[in-house]
DNA sequence: GCATTGGATTAGAGCGCTCTAATCATTTAT
DNA sequence: ATAAATGATTAGAGCGCTCTAATCCAATGC
């Protein structure tokens, strides 16, 4: 009645339990008419090996676990398609679970793959805290995927952005906006960086008076209240620069609800290049992170910390790109005119 | 050097392995001193239960298997929220795998999880052809999510995708369109039943005669040649049903490429009711799922069939919902005037 | 004082597989 | 004909845990 196992196959093939192994392994060692009245004896009772039996023997799982912060995000999405992609060409099976943008559940997640003892593990966009992220890093290879903190004893894979936010910013300053505010990832991982390169970005456009950040976050519906108060503001911004693509789009919507042009009244760059942002109809000037490329280097990283005794941690820092589309240009009133400091 | 295993505990704790197999898993039947000093001990070892060991002792895995068709399309990931929610609730783990739309990868992923003893699956807009679901169907308890084809042995919970077209064929021709194509799913699953829907609503909108069936598929990528051909026809379309949301996108990318107005032009109309289709800037009128529901009863279904002898195949059909925003409006020219039979 | 009870602890088999070392069966070399 | 070598097969321990049944020990009852 129940699941047929090795020994059963071994007993109807006529055979021990250890050739029917050899077989299921696909070893040159057997005989043909061995192999063939094994092979058909599997057959013949629907017999298919137990993974984890065979992992528990084997002392190897052949699997990376996958943490992604939120999988309704396109961009994670793209991540992981880039971590299967190199995964499957070496032969490792990719567990993925979903963190739904919470720490606890993370934690949670994550504590599920090293009992299921993956060989090593990718955390994509997670938000852990640093005592959570040390531990994993212990327990087994793993590697930060566009994470925003730098944890010693765990490799990291990401897109520069804190430089990426700069493109952002030095875009909208050459377009000769001044009122340029930014619109924070809130909890996200990436939002100090960014944050940061918004910063430095005004500052070196000789923007650094008026910095102006808005706490959002990093999904559609963040960016609703930002908005509203922008816009009541008596002096409103010209340009928004929003942590990601999603809560550019909600800004968008929020915009258009106000009856402002975009980019006539105002403009707005996102961030992550997703599917989205490619729309023709919101065209959203943006900032491409080469997600798949990413998760190549991600399982690549970590197949390499596999092999390699532990050496220094490991960091990969791609190189961002702003990509204009339709939702940015110059500013309406005179703000091109007057440059932040006069010069003699 | 290695892992601490139950056994380490054990010793260090001065106590059998089974007591420390005891403490670990919340035994009421274990003395205060013993129970600290088992922790302790744990603790100092930095001591993980290895859960494939004790999936194998205990037989039993307590994970639901999920395998989605393609990651990236949003409605699948609505769908597995709401297959995680419930799953959570109900104390079992979820495993998730990529199909990638490919039904040979899809295969695969489902013999993956079959041989990791998964309890049980659901699998989401999978394109298993018959024998493959027949197989699935027998070695766990299965359902079919949001799938078009109904297998005998596997449950299935779905949107009446039928039903779905018909709604948006009639919301078309309340419109005065005569006019309508579909632009067809392709390989998706859920392709035939859609198009019978279009096919059956255009019958009892009188517009028999009219029906025009244009194989298109379920991404972005794939509306452009479709539109293209449209566009270059004697008589092109003034309204379009397109198989989902992303391929709606595509449309309207290719319609505004093309300079067409929409719904001046053109009418479109998508399906699934996924984030993208509400914004704003797409503002797509579609037929909306109830996708967090829909995953939710699958895990529902899968509870009882698990808990319940065989008996009937389980075939949840939720109800969909026309969501009419702005890419609908009657046609430009007199179809309006000229119904399909003049009647005397 | 001895049997009984019941709570706490442990021995040990078993889950389904892998893998090393040993065994068996042939063929080749001498 | 016998030893050596080669190839195919198997015995059996072990992976880290769970779980039943047995054991132990202190407290209780009579």
């Amino acid at each position: 009645m129940n699941r047929p196992t090795m020994e059963d196959v071994a007993e109807r093939a006529k055979v021990s339990r250890a050739l029917v192994s050899l077989v299921m392994n696909d070893s040159p060692q057997v005989s043909d008419e061995r192999r063939r009245s094994v092979l058909q004896a599997a057959r013949e009772l629907g017999y298919r090996p137990n993974l984890i039996a065979r992992i528990l023997a084997q002392q190897r799982t052949h699997t990376i676990g996958v943490l992604v912060d939120d999988l309704r995000n396109p961009f994670f999405g793209e991540v992981v398609d880039g971590i299967e992609a190199e995964a499957a060409e070496h032969g490792f099976r990719v567990l993925i679970l979903n963190g739904h943008r919470d720490s606890r559940r993370e934690a949670e997640a994550v504590e599920t793959l090293l009992q299921l003892r993956v060989e090593g593990m990718a955390l994509v966009g997670a938000r852990l805290d640093d005592s959570d992220t040390a531990r994993v890093g212990t327990a087994a290879p793993c590697v930060m995927v566009a994470s925003g903190s730098v944890h010693s004893g765990v490799d990291t894979v990401g897109t520069d952005d804190r430089r990426g936010a700069e493109l952002a910013v030095e875009h909208l300053a050459a377009l000769g906006h001044r009122r340029i505010v930014h619109m924070d990832g809130g909890a996200n991982v990436s939002a100090a960086k960014r944050r940061s390169g918004y910063e430095s970005g005004m500052r070196s456009a000789g923007l650094g008076d008026l910095i102006d950040i808005r706490p959002a976050g990093d999904d559609e519906a963040d960016a609703l209240e930002v908005i509203d108060a922008l816009l009541a503001d008596d002096e409103p911004p010209t340009a928004i620069f929003a942590f990601n693509d999603l809560l550019a789009a909600g800004a968008l919507n929020r915009l258009a609800d106000a009856g402002m042009a975009v980019p006539g009244d105002m403009s707005l760059v996102g961030f992550d290049n997703t599917f989205i942002s490619a729309l023709r109809h919101l065209s959203l000037t943006t900032v491409n992170q080469p997600t798949l490329a990413m998760g190549r280097l991600a399982v690549a990283t970590l197949l390499e910390r596999l092999s390699d005794g532990s050496s220094e941690p490991i960091r990969h820092t791609l190189q961002p790109e702003l990509v204009v589309r339709s939702t940015t240009g110059p500013p309406r009133d005179g703000a091109i005119l007057s440059p932040a400091q006069p010069r003699p």
